[in-house]
DNA sequence: GAAAATACTGTCACAGACTGACAGATCTTG
DNA sequence: CAAGATCTGTCAGTCTGTGACAGTATTTTC
């Protein structure tokens, strides 16, 4: 409902769309939120009503991946490998779609070479790990450290993942995502086998 | 070699303690370079020039197990899953072993309840998967993916025995840090296992 | 449709994090 | 001991991030 959800998701998308711009065209070191503001038409002041840092307004959050995830219906009786299993296979989807968005290979070419930027990814990926660790804990689905070792192995996953697809996009390369996806987890699970792994 | 070299160990142990001392007493938000700085019976600026934020003057680096790590020598025909045994196998004497420092326990608490300063690890952690990740693909003994994987698995054991150890502890339950180490990797293998998860 | 409650924004003021430049003190080396 | 390298403090400055307040726009209520 209404004008003013309008007014902010605009102004929110405006700061986005500026802080990028500018982070590829100045650099980040010339990226100050004084020059964000400016050019997305707001005052310094109320660009951190909207995001607490000019990293955070860069990035994009993981809100989506991690609602899916949380939705995703799960038998109580399942072995972690099975619940493991159902959460890849959500963002197995999850990837292939976001990979496709309009700022997806902007921003992975920017947090390549930006450690700064980098660290605001991980502190998204932080919180999807602990809200989901402790879901699966809280809802009886798996004991404290099996839970959590999911969630850190989905986001383990994923992080891979995009680093491998924005590599290559980065050298040219172009490959199918959700081919490189399916890779990524076959290698966990061959890894980690426990013919030659465990004990 | 000598004095000046002993008196700048000094002066960054003065630091370190100084800072984790202000944070217990007073609360992170309390804890400012400047009472730090004074504290430790220096000027500002010479903070700066021993570490880049008051947030790694808290939390200890991770050169030590990177270091040994590194130095293990690998065969070059050796499967990913042996790679990261070995490599696993270094994780657990390093944990064993740094679990049981002075500072260990003061620093888990804090970090339990301080995101920022958790950020300061995770900034130590990307940099050690980073490094692990690129010295096992340039010496030849995995491809990108596979070597980038191994090193996030390391990580991901580590961090997931730390959070477990840390909790147990606050707790007032103080666990044996091998034997939690080694379950946090029988987990891992277990989660992991083919016959559920793979295809 | 006006008035009251609510939410958003800009201006101002400020504390804290960090950095470059320079000068003086301290250590090392031949 | 003298020359050179290294460390430190002072100063001055930019940038981030936050609280307080007043004004404006929007929604709600009657």
């Amino acid at each position: 409902m209404g004008k003013r959800e309008d007014h902010k998701a605009a102004t929110r998308r405006e700061i986005q769309l500026a802080t990028l711009d500018l982070l590829e065209t100045a650099g980040a070191d010339a990226t100050t939120v004084a020059r964000i503001a400016e050019r997305a038409g707001i005052s310094e002041r109320t660009f951190f009503r909207y995001y607490d840092s000019k990293e955070s307004a860069a990035v994009p959050g993981q809100s989506e991946l991690l609602d899916t995830l949380l939705a995703r219906e799960l038998v109580p009786g399942a072995s972690p490998a099975e619940i493991l299993r159902e959460l890849i296979d959500v963002c197995r989807a999850q990837f292939a779609y976001e990979v496709e968005q309009v700022e997806f290979k902007r921003i992975s070419r920017l947090l390549l070479h930006e450690p700064r930027l980098l660290q605001a990814v991980f502190r998204q990926e932080q919180h999807l790990v602990n809200t989901l660790g402790s879901a699966l804990e809280e809802r009886g689905l798996l004991p404290g450290m099996q839970a959590q070792l999911v969630a850190e192995l989905i986001a383990c996953t994923w992080r891979v993942a995009w680093q491998c697809f924005a590599r290559q996009e980065s050298a040219g390369r172009s490959s199918n995502p959700a081919e490189l996806f399916e890779q990524a987890v076959q290698n966990l699970a061959e890894i980690t086998a426990p013919k030659a792994f465990g004990r």
